[in-house]
DNA sequence: ATGAAAGTGGGGATAAGTGGGAAATTTAAA
DNA sequence: TTTAAATTTCCCACTTATCCCCACTTTCAT
């Protein structure tokens, strides 16, 4: 399970350093997506293809559909750590997750999220606000 | 499994450059055929026969059936790489997916796609437009 | 305080994408 | 049938991006 939050820069040639502590549990073979809420998400192989699996096992036939599954597909990308443990991050990630040089690395139980840092920011603030909301959530799902 | 999104142009000579990295897995023999939503489509060539397969397994009764069909099969052409990995696409195909000089090639699932650039960008606001019923299509099947 | 591990930065080799010339082939026209 | 035009194929060259390697700095633990 991944665990933890990381402040992270990407450097001039567009890598961004895994932190060491993620990466064992990451494997060599790393697939990097479109995430949710402009983040990027990071999986193991094994975990990715569950998911990709899945999306490719939905109906074709509906055109919103269809388009949800070509845009989960294509906006992922294998890659690979170098010797280093950094990973190239893609241009149309980039541009999507609004990526500049200050990112955060977080562990989100099976995956990681690399968000901007200036987003995450913001959206902590957000959640923080709606979090008795959340609480009474958590609450009525047996948590705590 | 084919993954990702790149961005390659069409040069005077009608040629396109096939992402490296789709190479190896495309293998020797590839079909081009007329695709859903104004894009083409590229397989491997046993990929493509399975699929061919199912379409002309599909009750011919319906005339709309038989149309699509006929229009997917007969559109399909068997194509080769030349020796710097370039396709050539058929002038009845690229007048299909009105692809000008700039395209996208992606990479979805057991297939390749290439879109015109502004086409795709268009396309992708378009089904980013829907993320919350997309978020919650992700919650149904599991993924995430 | 010291050593080891992690994060950051950059040079240079290699590969990929792009463009164009010229030979070879095909198609069309005379 | 021959000639001309167009297309395709093969080859080579240029530019850009990626990969590999090494070195410096910072952080953490001993």
């Amino acid at each position: 399970m991944f665990l933890g939050e990381y402040r992270h820069s990407i450097d001039t040639k567009k890598r961004l350093s895994v932190p060491s502590k993620f990466r064992r549990e990451l494997g060599g073979s790393i697939v990097l997506t479109r995430g949710l809420d402009l983040s990027l998400f990071l999986y193991p192989r094994e975990e990715w293809e569950r998911i990709a699996q899945k999306l490719s096992a939905l109906p074709a036939g509906q055109a919103a559909t269809r388009g949800f599954v070509r845009l989960m597909l294509a906006g992922a990308e294998e890659i690979a750590l170098d010797v280093l443990g950094r990973i190239l991050i893609p241009e149309h990630l980039r541009t999507y997750a609004r990526l500049r040089q200050q990112v955060i690395v977080t562990g989100v139980y099976n995956r990681l999220e690399i968000w901007d840092e200036q987003l995450w920011n913001g959206y902590k603030k957000k959640v923080e606000k709606d979090a008795d909301m959340l609480a009474e959530k958590l609450g009525e799902i047996g948590a705590f």
